[in-house]
DNA sequence: AATGAATGAGACTTCATTCAT
DNA sequence: CATGAATGAAGTCTCATTCAT
């Protein structure tokens, strides 16, 4: 009978995903250690022991939505860097794929970025291990550009740190932004970002060394009096 | 007896420093949530009771935490934009006076920005708002640069997330980079920032148009066979 | 399946049941303050956990006893009024009413009229008016039998008040009166009450005045004395 | 120096007065459990290790409180049963006595009528000794009344039981009745209970008979249709 | 006479997980 | 497939009492 244990497996994965769903929008709300299982039995509407048959544990549940976010995000970065772009295409298309993620799929987004801590063991490496990937895929294109001799900083890897801070950390406060369009978003981030990367350096910062010591001096003082 | 109670006084907020002082730090390693109180009390070598006689509740060990952190930054960030200092050397000073706390005081920063949603009621509007304050000071530079007509962005909102962005998710990594000074990533970020904000629009970003739109179908394609 | 349903709350609320025997019984006798809900759990053949699912809170235990004692109160107290019985069968009928809770349960109105001040907030709110409802129905019987002015006395609240302190006050040492029969000890308080209340104004407490204001003279002095 | 000495014994006594003065108001308001020796500390302005320089233990305040409430009740009862007075105006003293205190001392009569069963081992045999002799002080009053032939009532003891009932069960509304005086609530309780219990058997509860069955088949009714 | 600091047991409650049915 | 019942450790917090100073 394999139709008939693959209808079983159907409806099994349906019932794993809505369970999952159900997992994600809770643990982006109350957090994954302020959620309880009892929590995602009731909002799924399943029993406790039913509830384990699906799900395996608590923290499996919590990589399955790893997996929904850097799945995605490493195909399409893998696709990005495989294509014949210019460098700052490659780049434009990175940051709205990573920005996709985290304005379409903001729960799945903030349980990824937010409690990836709470992966253990064997988990946590294996995630560490795949969201490298991604970051490379963004150091790689920027290394490029620098090897193009475009670049106005030499840093690959902070560079690479920054452009990722720009974008990740979006998702902390676009859940209060309703309107905004990815693409838009992403061009903004870029416009930035590659006149800040490109071009001779030291433009804009020059000619500010004494002014700048002078506020130093005053942070200094403001920090000792507070002591 | 002035010096008697004070004395007394200096004793027991000496403690009590050194009580948030561990709990600053096992929070960071751990969670908020993940750290009992009975492991502070461990960790200080203060019986269950004695600890609470220091901290009253968990919760106000972590308001306490914050106040460590935004009290700073406030106080500095009033300095700076009440200075005379220009547009872009008061953006660099508010730089430096963010790194300075996220790069030196790494595990408050860490409890400050990972765990703030843990606090409740009360306490949860009043940090919102502080911290709310020091956006503020960003904000109004920024808005000051755009009034010169020096920007080529006109957003100063979305200008202001991205430069918190840029600083802000730098809590995330800093603990693995070792030997990196304050000053010179200030210096980094802000030659990013101020590159990419000033200046005529739409620098780098030109005559990518047709390219993108290439690009943005390849990802349509990667996106649809996954499902 | 209905049915399998229906066993299995049958089944939930049997045990419920006996997991307020047990709470009523330790409640009673070691007070509700001084009563752990791991006593009761102990008591009750049921782990701490376990207990949990039953009770929802220690409070909610109190609760339900309160009902326990309520309830059939004041459904036999809304029958009692309703019949067309006279003053003083209705009142005596309340008597035994009140008196059958008192004597039957023990340890439930030992519970109810000496922990009721344990309730919080709302249930404590709760509770009064339910209270308040059957001390009406003592109240209007009262008020009745002044109507027919069969009454000695005017003041029909204080006679309420007087009625409940005569049957309340018992649940403190009618545990150490074995052999007391309901109906014996209701008819020996209604003997007093009835023939208390009933009649001309004044009869017995005649002809002391002079006496009685030798006593208090002589109760000055004692209190004088002591000082 | 025992001019010293007597000032220091002294001065502790007003100061332990002061500390039980406190401990009544909070105890009476909060149960004795439910206040904490940190709470009688700062509402009488003392610290913790002082505090136990003047109190001892917590169950000695409660000890204290017993005596504040019994001694003067012992002392008015044994000079009223010596004096001549006749049976119903010795009986109406010894209500006065007994109401002076429970509407003049509402907070001690609270913690000594509710609180009793706090005081454990020793404390708690002496205390409910000079209950039972106070107690005895009415008991032998009536009896004297039944010797003389006058009484209805022929349970000397169950009598002295509802005189206790009608009066000690005032201590929990007292509070909520301002303006009530203690001579006449005790000439109301007296002439109910002394028209109650004097005159010949029967009167008012006569020819009641069969209206009382019908209305204890109407309670069964209801009694059963509950279940 | 008086203090603040410390103790350690015990309070109520929650939780992820298992298992017989 | 699904359930409800059970577990037991761990969670935060309170409390009466003691003791060096």
């Amino acid at each position: 009978m394999p139709s008939k244990t693959e209808r079983k497996t159907e409806r099994y994965y349906r019932k794993r995903e809505h369970v999952v769903d159900v997992a994600v929008r809770l643990f982006s709300r109350n957090g994954y250690v302020g959620t309880g299982v009892a929590d995602i039995g009731e909002a799924a509407g399943l029993a406790r022991g039913a509830l384990y048959y699906y799900i395996g544990s608590k923290e499996a549940l919590l990589a399955e939505i790893h997996d929904r976010v850097l799945d995605p995000l490493l195909a399409e970065g893998a696709a990005i860097v495989a294509s014949e772009a210019s460098f700052p295409v490659r780049l434009r298309l990175l940051s709205e794929s990573l920005l996709w993620q985290i304005m379409n799929r903001q729960d799945h987004v903030w349980v990824f970025l937010h409690e990836y801590q709470q992966l253990q063991g064997e988990l946590r490496i294996r995630f560490r291990q795949k969201r490298y990937r991604f970051e490379s895929f963004v150091r790689d294109t920027i290394s490029a550009g620098r090897d193009d001799g475009a670049l106005r900083i030499q840093d690959v890897d902070l560079a690479t740190l920054a452009f990722l801070n720009l974008h990740n950390y979006t998702y902390q406060w676009v859940g209060g932004r309703r309107g905004l369009a990815v693409e838009s978003l992403s061009a903004f981030y870029c416009e930035i970002f590659l006149n800040g990367i490109l071009g001779e350096p030291g433009d804009a910062s020059a000619d500010t060394g004494a002014a700048l010591d002078r506020g130093r001096a005053l942070l200094r003082t403001v920090r000792g009096s507070a002591a």
